[in-house]
DNA sequence: GCCGTTTTCGGCCCGACTGTTTTCAGTCG
């Protein structure tokens, strides 16, 4: 279930869009998208909170509080209601397409009449763009090319996103006295980086009142089509959700079917076909006889097929099947085997938790240890300074006999410059007990350019880990130009660790770029990057990239024994 | 709209980049 947080979060963004487009006053809406983000990374569920509980949370004075306390109450905010009604949805949407802001949105609104996104691609065509104050041949090109990136995501939606309306619907579903079980499946299950619509389970033998509790949940916007095995929906946000509605003796026959992927389902159907069985969502069976062999559990299915059992994650026929023939699987890394995260921030920068609140929830997980990772001071507008930060490190200090089972380590996220220089020199980061280093600006440096700073980066003897390498943030920034081959190979000739990003907008490296780095013999962190309490358990997303990757415990940095880890960081240093 | 041992008023992370401009607005991180 998403929590209120998240909502209210919602909310407050769509009001500092609203007033961002409709007045001048630039301070107005940054105080709302201040309070928006402070709102979703507070780790208190503001739910049935009051005014005093929802005053605590910073960036929400009187005024904002009173708001959030209104939409918590009634579901609504009649101020926001107020701005809806004076800017068609539509114009808010153009603020998504890269490039385009609240003003030239405003623009195109009032001098074209331009609501949508479809309106603009044709107000371009007509090259009626270019001819507006302030706008011109190449900020129409720029818009152009804005809209084809966007559009490039084709409808699909990040994987949280997707989560979040799943377990929603899961919720309701497997409450249902008709259904003995309930889960999602299809690309969700096998945890792809976006999703383009979700599948949905539930097992039992009384169909029609599982649909009904379906159709008529709040959040569904239509419905495409209402059966007795299948229906498919579309939330207000625009997902499709597909749901079925199967015998609980199929259940493990219909999992493998409902999470494919489509290719990996071919093939097992065709090794079933080779041996003389039949594979369908309903069970695996004889040919001939038509006798059931499996269907109860994946694995007993995948087990008569003569294979290991497959994760989802790996079932993309990418050679599992092969690897399961011949019990050769890896034995992928899991969320209960990391050990700790090597990459996060407090509010000493731009975090929004306290050094205190984010080791609270660190020893939660059962983390064995846990590096906290400020931005050094290239990032200018972090503010860092040396005295800041070593102030930090004695308060880590302190903070280590409060927490005696979890070793707190102190590093730092360092800044890779256009010319590969990090934040400072070489005594000064001989202190730390790790550091990440990433490219923050200049993305669009030349291929050799880029390839060559990073390069250099990873050739820093103080440099452990390169944080988000190709800085994509998906649907919205492509990654960067790099020749990736020589920067895994350099990654895995110097030892330094490469980064898997666990932000559901970043999941950088992607499963390909991970399948591509572990030919060199690169390692990897899965790091959460966390700017907030609720973003450490973002890792559930990186570990699943991971996994695709088809990364083992030993692949994994943060998955080793602390003193394995100390070793591997302490190697190549001078 | 929020916030405060530089302030209860007057600031607001600061700078780069782009494209449109003869001095700057918009967008982004």
């Amino acid at each position: 279930m998403p929590r209120a947080n998240d909502a209210v979060e919602a909310m407050l963004i769509e009001y500092a869009d609203l007033l961002s487009i409709l007045f001048e006053d630039p301070y107005k809406p940054r105080a709302y998208e201040k309070a928006a983000r402070a709102v979703g990374g507070y780790s208190v569920d503001l739910e049935g909170k009051d005014l005093p509980e929802i005053l605590k949370v910073p960036a929400v004075g009187r005024s904002i509080g009173e708001k959030i306390q209104e939409f918590l109450t009634t579901g609504e905010l009649a101020e926001l209601e107020e701005l809806r009604e004076r800017i068609p949805p539509g114009v808010r949407g153009l603020m998504s397409i890269p490039g385009l802001g609240p003003k030239k949105a405003m623009v195109l609104h009032q001098e074209l009449g331009v609501g949508s996104v479809d309106e603009l691609v044709a107000a371009i065509e007509q090259d009626r763009v270019a001819a507006l104050p302030r706008f011109g041949a190449k900020t129409q090109e720029n818009i152009a090319r804005g809209i084809r990136q966007m559009q490039a995501a084709g409808g699909r939606v990040k994987i949280d996103v997707a989560l979040g309306v799943a377990e929603t619907f899961l919720e309701l579903l497997g409450s249902l006295p008709e259904a003995t079980r309930a889960a999602y499946a299809g690309s969700l299950r096998r945890m792809k980086e976006t999703i383009g619509d979700v599948d949905l389970l539930v097992a039992g033998s009384d169909a029609p009142p599982v649909m009904e509790a379906f159709v008529t949940h709040p959040s569904v916007a239509r419905v495409l089509a209402k059966g007795d095995t299948k229906t498919s929906v579309v939330t207000d946000l625009g997902l499709q959700l597909d749901l079925r509605v199967i015998p609980d003796e199929a259940w493990g026959a219909a999992m493998i079917y409902f999470t494919g992927s489509k290719p990996h389902n071919i093939r097992i159907r065709e090794m079933a076909v080779r041996r003389g069985l039949k594979l369908s969502e309903y069970g695996l069976f004889d040919a001939k006889s038509g006798d059931l062999l499996a269907a109860e559990s994946e694995e007993s299915v995948y087990e008569r097929l003569g294979m290991q059992f497959v994760e989802p994650t790996l079932r993309e026929d990418r050679g599992e099947v092969e690897a399961a023939l011949a019990g050769e699987l890896p034995v992928v890394v899991t969320e209960r085997q990391l050990k700790g995260d090597l990459h996060t921030h407090t509010n000493l920068t731009d975090g929004l938790a306290s050094l205190e609140e984010m080791v609270a929830r660190a020893a939660e997980l059962g983390y064995a240890y846990f590096a906290i990772t400020d931005h050094a001071p290239n990032l200018y507008m972090q503010r860092m300074t040396e005295e800041k930060i070593l102030a930090q490190r004695s308060r880590i200090e302190k903070l280590r006999r409060t927490y005696p089972k979890m070793t707190l380590l102190h590093g730092t996220e360092l800044n890779i410059d256009p010319d590969g220089e990090v934040d400072w020199d070489g005594p000064f980061l001989a202190d730390f007990d790790l550091t990440v280093a990433s490219v923050h600006s200049h993305f669009t440096q030349s291929r050799d350019e880029m390839t060559a700073r990073v390069i250099r980066a990873i050739e820093n003897p103080y440099v452990d880990i390169i944080g988000h390498l190709t800085t994509r943030q998906i649907g919205k920034r492509p990654p960067v130009d790099l020749d990736l081959e020589a920067v895994f190979e350099a990654a895995g000739r110097t030892g330094t660790a490469i980064e898997i990003n666990s932000h559901p907008d970043r999941l950088d490296l992607s499963d390909e770029h991970v399948l591509w780095a572990r030919r060199h013999g690169v390692r990897f962190a899965v790091n959460t990057d966390a700017h907030a309490v609720p973003h450490l358990d973002h890792r559930r997303f990186g570990v699943g990239m991971a996994q695709r990757g088809w990364l083992t415990k030993d692949d994994v940095i943060n998955a080793w024994p602390l003193r394995k880890l100390q070793r591997f960081l302490a190697a190549g240093r001078p």
